[in-house]
DNA sequence: CATACTACCATGCATTGCAAGGTACTATTT
DNA sequence: AAATAGTACCTTGCAATGCATGGTAGTATG
């Protein structure tokens, strides 16, 4: 049912702050949506590959170095067209439904 | 972006009323939910052997004779869970985007 | 030094929606 | 009567997406 959202979902949580994999997830199990990590790798390089987010690696005190991504301007402005994208489908099913 | 919600679509359109490919298409179209008949009715089909609808043919006046689907009442209960499905994606989604 | 943990990533599969094309019956026009 | 257009059914092949699984490598911990 959610698919195709996620997208949205993890613009939604980059345009918020810089993070890593693990963040990202964390943030998504804390709004109940649950994703595998098998999952988020190709969609960040997707998205990385589209222009919409950068990364750089950080060096972590407890563990291996950290892929930090980061949403870019045209990230951004993507952002504005999904948000438009999103409403009208929330919109429109629920006028299906109730009639 | 609205991939698999289309299911929880074509079972809201049909639980207000029997109708065959062409009708739910134009339901469709109303609500500006553009589907093409070559995703519908592989999904017909797939939501009559999951047992959720069923056909009967009726002969018409002007052209070939039409499957009209029902829902049955599987898929009524299963429209329910659909309902509380959307309104936790919607939910969630809203909340990652708003914060 | 071995084990566990963290963080990265890739491969193969199932599902889903779309594009394109095909069949068959009915109605209309010439 | 034959050709064209319209309606309604359906199939096949493709691309995208999410999941399950498994793998690599660096960093602690016992």
């Amino acid at each position: 049912m959610r698919k195709g959202i996620l997208e949205y979902c993890i613009l939604s949580v980059l345009s918020d702050g810089d993070a890593y994999a693990s963040d990202i997830l964390d943030k998504l199990k804390g709004a109940r949506m649950i994703v595998m990590e098998g999952t988020l790798y190709p969609l960040l390089t997707r998205q990385k590959n589209a222009g919409w987010l950068s990364y750089r690696w950080e060096e972590s005190t407890q563990g291996p170095p950290r892929k930090y991504y980061s949403i870019t301007e045209e990230g951004r402005r993507f952002l504005v067209d999904l948000d438009a994208s999103w409403q009208e489908l929330v919109d429109t099913v629920n006028k299906l439904r109730h009639c």
